[in-house]
DNA sequence: GAGGGGCATTTAACGGCGTTAAGGAACGGG
DNA sequence: CCCGTTCCTTAACGCCGTTAAATGCCCCTC
């Protein structure tokens, strides 16, 4: 009926939905309907589910990469410091696009390997800053965990895809309504109930906060050369 | 036929259940089964899989509170880096006893306040070193995410549950076989390429490190009048 | 001891899921 | 023009979470 199909109309279309329908709504019949198109023409392109999750993920990274492209491309005179910094902000906020970006992310396996080019440069700048390899990787996988940790959190209690300075307030699932928290909580624990906003209330303040304390735990307790 | 259910019967099922058939696996039907009991009748106990889920996330955590008290515990004497790091150490061996632990945990909300005596005590802890209540939290708040992040991805390379010390190295999900992703990226990218045992080679290593980083950065960065 | 009422579970069914098997249409090269 | 490959459809399987209704069971009252 419509145009033939390929691998990547169907990885672009499923991107498109997940965003409409959650990770929950995302099936294969929803899939194929949206390319008028039965649910088993999909076997033909990928061999299941998974491997259809995958590919998505991936693409999800190549197009973080081609809006962030990270490493030493702002500049010859950036640093570790700066490259990881923005490498990670990119990380979520392409994540953030989507709809259950984190899990999808964080559940499925990279189908090629673009990813390897962007890391070999980052792992290179920290290398010539003096860091020994395994330091350097660790550092890095330091810093992805927990920006992967904090956006699946982030998006269970902001479902609906986009930039943080985009949402609306009342985007905010009413399961974490944070003043009935704080008001059941707040003369048993006073502390706890209090920390809740500081948690859920503003993600880009605990993201940047994250990412400070990763980074200068790297400068204070990782060892490396002076240059 | 067996003794009648409640909730915790079917939680403690459910949970050791867990650990043979895997998050996908565990349904309800198959739980039911295990409790010689029709799937329906879980319904009774709960209004849903999903806060049968809950369930179990809060009662992981509970156990992990038994088994790891944390806080002031250990002795009157420990510092909130002590704490932190027994805190998130406990918390990473609770979830690696649960097959899918980290995805468990991470996808649901507790569904009682168990929680928040802990996460009191340790808020207060960090205020009495001089932490103001947000710097505080928020610093909690990377650590644990971190935590979160590094064992589903641990958990995904090494399904099987149990401590990381019994693991046997064929135990390592083929999918993630550390010398054929080497030989693939040798060439082109060599940084890359010996990064990944770096990272999914030893993950107590890794976490080990990851932790030692968000201690000291919080040290380093995060502000504190002196006690 | 009989009867009643609520609690706990069963039986039956619904629509939807991922996946497989088999057949058929479209298409390009000899 | 025909054949083989490529791509998609139709039909079906077994499983899923969930709901509605009927049924057994236990305890309290009379």
């Amino acid at each position: 009926m419509a145009t033939r199909l390929d691998r990547t109309l169907v990885v672009d279309t499923a991107l498109r939905l997940l965003n409409d329908v959650g990770l929950d709504g995302l099936t294969l019949r929803r899939i194929a309907k949206e390319l008028n198109v039965q649910a088993p023409a999909l076997y033909w392109h990928f061999k299941n589910k998974q491997e259809l999750l995958d590919e998505m993920a991936t693409e999800m990274f190549r197009r973080m990469r081609a809006e962030f492209p990270g490493g030493r491309a702002g500049g010859r005179g950036s640093s570790w410091q700066e490259s990881l910094t923005a490498s990670c902000r990119g990380l979520r906020r392409t994540l953030l696009r989507y709809r259950d970006g984190g899990k999808v992310f964080s559940g499925t396996r990279m189908t090629d390997d673009s990813y390897a080019g962007p890391m070999d440069d980052f792992l290179r700048e920290l290398t010539d800053a003096g860091f020994a390899l395994g330091d350097a990787a660790r550092a890095w996988w330091t810093a992805y965990n927990f920006t992967i940790g904090l956006v699946i959190e982030e998006q269970s209690v902001f479902p609906e895809p986009g930039a943080p300075e985009d949402r609306a307030p009342e985007a905010r699932d009413p399961a974490y309504d944070l003043a009935d928290r704080e008001r059941r909580l707040a003369d048993r624990y006073p502390l706890a109930a209090l920390a809740g906003r500081e948690m859920f209330g503003d993600f880009d303040h605990s993201f940047e906060t994250g990412l400070r304390i990763v980074v200068a735990g790297i400068e204070a307790a990782v060892p490396r050369v002076t240059p």
